[in-house]
RNA sequence: GGGCCCGUAGCUCAGCUAGGUUGAGCGAUCGGCUCUUAACCGAUAGGCCGUGGGUUCGAAUCCCACCGGGCCCGCCA
């Protein structure tokens, strides 16, 4: 049984009303890793609402959380916004959202919409504005001496002197600030570090609770059942346990199911890291792999399986192996121990399963003909020249256009060198021999009077270096030379049979003198 | 100091939850399609299942220890 699957019986198997939560607090450019936990969560989302489960699923965009430091990507005046809500700085682009934290979001949120996945989107800081904290903040205010024995208990470590469970906000500098000195419902009193005295109405979103009770204060006011986290939540002492340990002695609720997850690596590199400056965001990732292969490829691993992502040739074998999967979805022929592919498969599409089996065009091969044709149209009617396809329904013209642009912008940015290729706009430099000639005269006639297909194409480039006694391996050599300055490249014959028929004859005739 | 994951063919991984002759894809090699070249097909090669113990009639699978690789927590979120 697949995974999510599995996952969604145990949540099922506690009863009622569910909620899913996922969400992230954007500090800044998410990173494909971040794809894991939403796809994740709507695989299991999936799996209960095809088990007929009252199952919701929400998106929590922890916008009230401070920035922690001024990333390299902002510039120098970001330094005093350092300690303020992340809803509350001004947009780091070209004022293209209402915050910071928008302009790091959104993009995200249109990229998991893009797969299909399509939550209620909550950003926490209107909760707090809303007072939907209020009552869990003042009870846990009052309890602090109880909060500060779950932390010490769970985590092995003292909580400071003096210690109180909330940040409110000053509004003078707009910073977060731990000195409080006092509370009467609804005001906690404090004396911020710029100087400024005041008091903070926790009704009114202007205070705010540390972060692993805010976690376990979520689950409480929202009423989540089933969440998934990185390893990071997940370890011991980490904050799953701390909210565990809330949930049930402060709370009075059962903690979520958990899902931890291991993180997506970077293939050879480690960790992406903000920092090194690897980064592929999930819109990078998106932009480079088909929405339902990148969905696919995430769910073929559980969850606990660390992912190398490989934004190079690894993401051909990607492809290839969903369209394999996707094949034998329609044509039949898995066994058993392909079922949860299937499976993975079946949730990974971003709509609905289609009733017929897709056209095909291996991936690979696309890789060659965006490099060959200029536009759509040309790669359509290239499909059809070559008899790989008869007419194409609207949804093939679809698939393929989103594949073309994938193939496009990977081709721009994550392609290794030795498989792209261009035609030559003039002829290269290259020193001929007289045997090379020899070739490539009875090449130009062969060309001038063959019908202008591949195969015909194909089988002329044979014909003429047994003709001329030159090795097949030379004459292909010499003629990617001349058209695409490589000694390699896709299917000779088909490649010229894209090309003008006259364009072909001059650039070898010019070869030749 | 603590926690998690991984270690099976050159590479990426299945198989481990219910022990019973290790599998696939890609790559490689060879061959086929009147044609070695990045669309196709076929065949072949390639593995003391990280190491050492234990349980068992029998272990890749369960238990213990160790080695190696990756990551996380012990600041903040």
């Amino acid at each position: 049984m697949h995974w999510a699957d599995v996952i969604a019986n145990e949540v099922i198997k506690k009863g009622g009303k569910h909620l899913i939560s996922t969400g992230i607090s954007p500090s800044g450019f998410i990173h494909v890793g971040s794809l894991r936990e939403a796809i994740t969560a709507n695989a299991v989302f999936k799996a209960m609402k095809d088990k007929g489960a009252d199952v919701e699923l929400i998106y929590l965009v922890d916008d009230y959380d401070p920035l922690r430091k001024r990333y390299p990507f902002l510039p120098e005046c970001y330094e005093k916004e350092v300690g303020r809500p992340l809803c509350q700085i001004p947009c780091p682009g070209d004022h293209c959202h209402e915050s910071y934290g928008h302009h790091f979001i959104q993009p995200f949120l249109d990229a998991i919409g893009e797969m299909g996945i399509k939550p209620h989107v909550y950003f926490t800081h209107e909760l707090y504005e809303q007072g939907r904290f209020a009552e869990l903040t003042d009870l846990v205010i009052r309890e602090k001496d109880k909060v500060a024995q779950i932390l010490k208990e769970v985590t092995g470590r003292d909580v400071p002197p003096n210690f109180w469970p909330v940040s409110p906000q000053c509004p003078e500098c707009g910073h977060f600030t731990d000195k409080v000195t006092g509370y009467e419902y609804p005001y906690v009193h404090f004396k911020c570090g710029c100087g400024h005295e005041g008091k903070a109405d926790i009704r009114k979103g202007e205070a705010k609770l540390p972060w692993r009770i805010e976690w376990a204060a979520k689950w409480k006011i929202l009423g989540v059942t089933c969440e998934p986290f990185g390893k990071d939540h997940a370890a011991a002492g980490g904050s799953y346990e701390t909210g565990e340990r809330f949930s049930r002695d402060l709370f009075g609720i059962e903690p979520p199911f958990p899902i931890p997850y291991e993180f997506i690596q970077f293939k050879g590199k480690g960790q992406m890291h903000k920092s090194t400056g690897i980064v592929v965001t999930g819109t990078d990732a998106l932009m480079i792999t088909p929405a339902p292969v990148l969905s696919f490829s995430v769910l073929r691993y559980n969850p606990e399986r660390h992912i190398d992502y490989d934004p190079g040739l690894g993401i051909l074998d990607v492809v290839d192996e969903y369209d394999q999967v996707e094949a034998m979805y329609f044509n039949g022929g898995a066994e058993d121990k392909d079922k949860d592919f299937l499976r993975a498969y079946e949730i990974a599409q971003p709509k609905c399963v289609r009733t017929k089996l897709p056209l095909h065009v291996p991936y690979r091969h696309l890789v060659s003909l965006v490099q060959i044709s200029d536009g759509f149209e040309g790669i359509v009617d290239i499909l059809k020249r070559t008899e790989n396809v008869a007419e194409l329904l609207p949804e093939d013209r679809e698939v393929l256009q989103e594949r073309v642009n994938c193939v496009k912008h990977w081709l721009a940015n994550f392609a290794p060198e030795d498989v792209k290729f261009s035609v030559a706009a003039e002829l290269p430099q290259m020193t001929l021999s007289d045997q090379d000639k020899v070739l490539l005269r009875a090449f130009h006639d062969a060309l001038a009077k063959v019908e202008w297909k591949g195969d015909n194409i194909h089988n002329a480039v044979y014909e003429c270096a047994k003709g001329a006694g030159v090795q097949t391996k030379v004459a292909f050599q010499l003629l990617y030379g001349i058209f695409i300055n490589k000694k390699q490249g896709p299917r000779l014959g088909y490649f010229l049979s894209t090309l003008d028929r006259n364009f072909v004859l001059d650039r070898i005739a010019a070869a030749m003198n």
